[in-house]
DNA sequence: ATACCATGAACAG
DNA sequence: TGTTCCTGGTATC
């Protein structure tokens, strides 16, 4: 289940694992049999992530489009790992498999197709150059609720359902509030929220936002109830208050009625 | 054994 | 706006 900080993640670590070597590549399930039929023997060329889409290109011009949707995952197992029936796609090398499950997009694409999807994404915060300028115009020119727009991959690439409630209620904004009323200082709190936020979960490969001082432990040994401020949570983490909920962008997104306004 | 739910998004109407 | 797809962990019988 992921969000931008597991696609770059993975990203890095397809990169870094089968980087080198002539992968291995099979579909115990089936239904990506000729794709990997097609990557089988060839070797990585590069792996990149824009916001949740993963494209790994191939020695002989072939690029893996991959997008997790809700309830894809792409594990790295050992290499002794027996292969289930419901892997999509299987790759690796003798360091061990990249297993995909559940993914909604596994397809070969072509660069033009690539270049489509990558047109169609906003700012993506955890890369090089984001158009940030063009983030902010989106937002100014909406009356959609903020809460909306932050799950609109065409303004900022890479937010959840997750990363948003927490970068509202760290920026201290209500989700219902029209995205056209957040004042420049909001926009740039949110937006660095969005940067500091997704490098934290590209480095400990889950979503943390709360203070590790005001938690009183490091990241890395928090205990899962304490990561989050309201995120299916019943009271704030914060002060206490009960967690209030509302549906935008038709999902369910939490905040605390007393730190957002 | 079965039901339900989840960090997503394309598509129909 | 609602429906559909995809998997698997957990809850419920």
């Amino acid at each position: 289940m992921p969000e931008g900080n597991v696609v770059h993640r993975l990203a890095r670590g397809l990169r870094d694992t089968l980087r080198g070597g002539p992968v291995e590549a099979s579909s115990p399930q089936g239904r990506f049999a000729d794709g990997a039929a097609l990557i089988h023997g060839e070797r990585l060329v590069r792996s990149d992530a824009w916001g949740k889409y993963l494209f790994v290109d191939w020695t002989g011009g072939h690029c893996l489009h991959v997008h997790l949707g809700l309830i894809g995952k792409f594990r790295h197992v050992p290499a002794d790992t027996p292969p289930r029936d419901t892997i999509r796609l299987r790759l690796g090398t003798e360091t061990g498999w990249w297993d995909l499950t559940g993914p909604t997009r596994c397809e070969l694409i072509t660069p033009d197709e690539r270049a489509e999807i990558v047109a169609k994404l906003g700012a993506d915060p955890l890369r090089r150059n984001p158009d940030v300028e063009g983030a902010r115009a989106r937002f100014a020119a909406t009356n959609q609720p903020v809460g909306a727009v932050l799950l609109d991959q065409s303004v900022i690439a890479g937010l959840g359902n997750i990363y948003r409630a927490e970068i509202l209620f760290l920026c201290g904004i209500h989700p219902e509030r029209p995205a056209g009323k957040v004042d420049d200082a909001e926009f740039e709190a949110i937006w660095s929220e969005s940067v500091r936020l997704l490098r934290i979960g590209v480095r400990t490969g889950r979503i943390v936002t709360t203070d590790p001082a005001e938690i009183g432990r490091p990241r890395s040994r928090m205990r899962p109830e304490d990561t989050l401020y309201v995120y299916h949570r019943e009271h704030c983490r914060r002060c206490g208050t009960p967690i209030g909920t509302t549906t935008l962008a038709g999902r369910p997104i939490q905040f605390c009625p007393s730190c957002q306004r």
